[in-house]
RNA sequence: GCCCCUGUAGCUCAAUGGAUAGAGCAUCGGCCUUCUAAGCCGACGGUUGUGGGUUCGACUCCCGCCGGGGGUACCA
């Protein structure tokens, strides 16, 4: 938007610089420090370094000559359509912009473009973010809750971005573990199923943790004790076993509890709004991975010891001629040729790039799989495909309970439904009072959006890589720095417009802008580029921040800057479009944090 | 041992190499006869783990050390 403004600058600048003979080192344009006015600013900092270096600074300090600099050019800038003053300070030169012009201009974008205000220009990359990766069979719990949340809202960003975005599922319907419940099922609790999905869930979590139970080793074990725990354990593998041969008792008694879990998955993630475009299920990449390891060991990029009993390894160091050991060496299968976790991995990235012609992989994986990753896009690169190097593991901390980490072993997971269920019922504790008139069906819909909204920016709000400790009265409380906080900006902004019959078609700023009215106008021209920051780093936080410093600069406005109530009705029609436009940005950051603005709350 | 992440106010967290390091919670004090008090205004609170280096300028980049977490060939 001041592309020209810039432009008339640097030209002034050149000139300038062949009649002082000043070289100056390319400029940075940043926003001022909000200081009640709006404006942008640069430095001569590196060019007054840079004369010192050439010795041409006459022994002055390099801030000293900064300053100097900043002031002759002041000299020359003069009159710039579109600003309003300049001034020199500290080495800094100001270029405050004449609101009147720009402030229209801004509310009229985001007016006109709505929704779509903050959406970057369209991309020539496909992305592909996978999260959402649960095993089935086990519950979701709310570390699972961080990862589809992170996923969803990550995918939303480099979408509003311009990427065009696929939404990956990968759940972990076989291993160990989902053999484990399966077997315990099988053998005592055939049958016994509650029909609703979310009690089926915890009532799945309760068969593992039994399961593991009977079969962990225990100490001072009797001798029979200890058969009994060999026997299951054999009862077990054999059922293992015969799931790998494709036995169709056991597939079919395994596709019926597979389903339970996708039933729940499903209903959570649409709880959430998370649509998911294409489901990879690890039991389908197992048999294409075994045909990659025998490529691999084509290429000698694998080296194939079965022969002396091994497994068949990549010595990714040795390959990369490196001498630290950091990628190490990888198992790609075992010696009793069953694949792993990175084989699979391997076979679902070819898919992603041949099938679905992804040039960007993201994984939405917590951070403990980070050599894992790290190793499959070395192998990969190793292996000859370019987009390994847009390969990107969003590695997270983990979701740790105060008591220490979540053990669905043990049982001690705190459940997602449970939370969000509880969330809801604060939620709607508060609001009884504070909207009568609202009908008992809105209010638990909002309830719901509020209690929701408090869980998922509270996941949001910490940068990826942070561990989060889950404490529930922090999680969802609804003061302060929280998703409600920012819900309650977009209500009050949608109280004031209904009252006030909505906002005029057009208005012109001539009056005086408060503060705070400045600071909403500078906040809300910089969300495209805040979206383009986020979709860049790969970081919901940005946005999270976004949302809310908005919140808070608007819930400033409405205290101290009367809209309804405006002196003269010019004011009046300006303020309005200025109070929709900032309802509109509130509503588009929150959909990219993956939630909703109730209208009212 | 090696690799990755991390260390900022009492607590939880922010801060594209740039101006006086900012919020929330907690504590204390004000503000509901003006558009929703889930709010606003103010006070209190800092040697950014530590020692060097690079730079006009370092919470930010580089090196060493210390503390915390995770990982380290046939679990996922």
């Amino acid at each position: 938007m001041f592309d020209t403004q810039q432009k008339d600058i640097q030209a002034k600048l050149n000139t300038l610089a062949k009649k002082k003979a000043i070289k100056f080192a390319p400029l940075k344009w940043q926003p001022i420090p909000f200081n009640g006015e709006w404006g942008i600013t640069t430095t001569f900092f590196q060019t007054a370094a840079n004369e010192a270096k050439d010795g041409k600074n006459k022994g002055m300090p390099v801030p000293q000559r900064a300053q100097e600099i900043a002031e002759h050019v002041k000299g020359v800038v003069g009159g710039v359509e579109g600003i309003s003053h300049v001034e020199a300070v500290n080495g800094y030169l100001n270029l405050y912009f004449s609101t009147e012009t720009y402030v229209s201009r801004i509310v009229n974008l985001i007016l006109d473009q709505g929704a779509d205000y903050g959406r970057g220009p369209k991309k020539d990359e496909r992305i592909m973010v996978e999260y959402a990766q649960p095993n089935t069979l086990h519950s979701f719990h709310i570390g699972h809750a961080r990862n589809a949340i992170l996923g969803e809202s990550l995918a939303r960003i480099v979408e509003f971005s311009g990427f065009e975005t696929i939404r990956a599922s990968y759940p972990g319907d076989i291993g160990l573990g989902v053999i484990t419940v399966l077997w315990a099922y099988n053998k005592f609790y055939k049958g016994q199923e509650p029909q609703d999905v979310h009690e089926r869930g915890q009532w799945l979590l309760k068969i593992y943790t039994e399961a593991t139970a009977l079969l962990e080793e225990k100490e001072a074990e009797s001798p029979d004790d200890k058969a009994q725990r060999e026997e299951y354990d054999a009862e077990r593998r054999d059922m293992y076993r015969k799931w790998d041969e494709g036995d169709p008792a056991v597939r079919a008694l395994w596709l019926e509890t597979r389903e339970w879990s996708l039933e729940e998955l499903r209903d959570i993630l649409s709880m959430l709004g998370i649509k998911i475009d294409e489901w990879f299920y690890e039991s389908e990449v197992d048999k294409p991975s075994k045909a990659i390891v025998d490529e691999l060991i084509k290429k000698g990029i694998a080296d194939d010891e079965r022969a002396d009993g091994g497994p068949v390894i990549v010595k990714i160091d040795e390959k990369l001629g490196l001498k630290k050991e950091k990628y190490r060496t990888a198992v790609i299968l075992r010696s009793d040729g069953t694949s792993l976790y990175l084989t699979k991995d391997l076979a679902l990235a070819k898919e992603k790039f041949e099938k679905y012609n992804v040039d960007r992989s993201i994984y939405v994986v917590d951070n403990r799989q980070s050599l894992h990753f790290q190793q499959a896009f070395k192998i990969l690169e190793l292996w000859g495909f370019p987009q390994a190097e847009k390969c990107y593991h969003l590695a997270y901390g983990f979701v740790t309970l105060p008591e220490g980490a979540m053990s669905a072993r043990s049982g001690r997971v705190v459940l997602f439904k449970d939370v969000a269920d509880q969330a809801q019922r604060r939620a709607l504790a508060a609001m009884t009072e504070r909207t009568p008139e609202m009908s008992s069906k809105d209010r638990i819909k909002v309830a719901q959006q509020i209690g929701l909204g408090a869980l998922i920016y509270t996941m949001l709000s910490v940068d990826n890589n942070k561990d989060i400790v889950f404490n529930i009265d922090d999680a969802l409380s609804f003061d302060g720095r929280t998703a409600p906080y920012i819900q309650n900006a977009f209500v009050r902004a949608n109280s004031i417009l209904r009252k006030a019959g909505g906002a005029p078609d057009s208005a012109s700023f001539e009056h005086k802008l408060a503060p705070d009215e400045t600071q909403l106008i500078d906040l809300i021209s910089r969300f495209p580029s805040t979206v383009e920051q986020a979709a860049n780093e790969y970081r919901p936080l940005v946005i999270a921040t976004y949302a809310y410093d908005l919140a808070n600069t608007f819930h400033s406005f409405y205290h101290s800057v009367p809209v309804i109530k405006a002196e003269g009705a010019e004011v009046q029609a300006a303020r309005l479009r200025l109070v929709a436009a900032t309802q509109q940005v509130l509503e588009n950051a929150l959909r990219l944090l993956v939630i909703n603005a109730p209208e009212g709350m």
